[in-house]
DNA sequence: GTATAATTATTGTATATACAATATCAATTT
DNA sequence: AAATTGATATTGTATATACAATAATTATAC
């Protein structure tokens, strides 16, 4: 079979030789007719795919020159923001213990946020994520009933819960928005956290929306302050 | 005259219209072939535009239906990273007070950071950020005299750094990475801040790189805990 | 009236072509 | 030897065309 790949196929392709090249700093990768030729593709598709890795922060063109390898940027993937393939790239083993599991009327920040009717109830699922064994964040999801119905059946101490909304609810998202303070706390969660009755956690406040930009989920965390930082890398275009 | 306008000038004009419709949230922006017809363009380039406004997260498109506003992103601009704009945005008066400006020999982990060689020097700048004439944020920037000579020349009080690598020095940049934080801060950080001995800030560490992955500068930020968050907001193609 | 089919509008993907702008290198001229 | 010119490679911009995939609307059949 010689089936011609799509601009998709092309490029997830592409992306994956530029992760395993990792010695490749700032190398020269592709000439948009090298792309044409071996892939027998046309110029407009060949540069579509290399926009798409332009874009996603892999490689920048350079007029007359050619496609370059954006090597620093490798170290930390842009658009990861599971609690678990964050630790595994940082190399270290994820694990989740479950705290509480219930359906309840949520406080109004999150009923606004989420932009549910009064007295309409979302689950509120609270988590102690952690890395090689050592508490890294206590979390707190809420997500409405009436969205993921059945939520309960999945295991979330040992699944991811992007995964599950993504290919067991098939839900498609759009963006995410995460606010990051420093803050003290106190009772449970400086206890899970800590060991003691007091501290200092950064807190991230994440919302994700879908593509008609309604609310899905809101999640607050507080990490861990000496085993957690928060990474941000923004392309200028 | 009628010349006829480039891609980047229907998609800067486009980006204002948008920005201006306050109002319309969810609402249907235009098809590819109104693009086309109004500025008299192949549908290509009408394609083009819309394509860099989608990156740019202000609309998006659904297949058969059309292009429309993404206007929930908009209340934050994702590519602003700059103090001066950021405080704008959220509505208040931004200054800055220098508290000293020296060539120094930088710290290991910022000699490392931007590629030094031993025993050359850098700018250290410091600085406290005020917002309605509150201190948010005490501010270490780090850059090489080399790539930025006669620095102390500016006007550091009122004008943004970023504005004068950008137009002063006509720097281009190509991405910027932060590292978000909760710590403690005691001294004169604590005093500046909180006019205390020791308190707790959200440190941000910033590093700005060029078009070929050179860093260009090393900025450490400490935030006011209670007037100030950190906002990310992230597309998920 | 309701279900089915056809039509139309719209975005998605792909090809072919042309010329402009920039960078590099070789050839030519001074 | 140095400067200028020209050729070549490469990305940037723009147009024209074709057909596929999806959504909404309209027309048709029952």
């Amino acid at each position: 079979m010689n089936t011609k790949l799509s601009t998709k196929q092309i490029t997830k392709q592409l992306h994956a030789e530029i992760e395993h090249m990792k010695s490749a700093d700032n190398k020269k990768f592709a000439t948009e007719k090298e792309i044409m030729e071996r892939f027998s593709v046309s110029r407009m598709t060949a540069r579509q795919v290399l926009d798409i890795l332009v874009t996603d922060g892999l490689l920048y063109r350079e007029k007359g020159k050619g496609v370059f390898i954006n090597k620093r940027i490798l170290q930390q993937s842009q658009y990861i923001h599971s609690f678990t393939e964050l630790m595994k790239e940082r190399g270290l083993t994820p694990s989740s213990r479950v705290l509480s599991f219930k359906k309840v009327v949520p406080p109004e920040i999150v009923r606004l946020t989420l932009g549910m009717p009064e007295e309409t109830r979302c689950y509120c699922i609270k988590r102690l994520r952690l890395a090689n064994n050592q508490p890294v964040a206590y979390e707190i999801i809420y997500t409405p009933v009436e969205l993921f119905p059945n939520l309960e059946k999945y295991d979330f101490e040992n699944d991811s819960f992007y995964r599950i909304l993504e290919q067991e609810y098939l839900q498609k998202f759009s963006y995410d928005k995460e606010v990051v303070s420093a803050t003290k706390v106190v009772d449970e969660i400086a206890e899970s956290l800590y060991g003691k009755k007091s501290g200092v956690a950064l807190k991230v406040v994440d919302t994700l929306y879908d593509i008609e930009q309604k609310p899905l989920e809101y999640t607050e965390s507080w990490y861990h302050a000496e085993r957690y930082s928060y990474v941000s890398i923004t392309q200028k275009r």
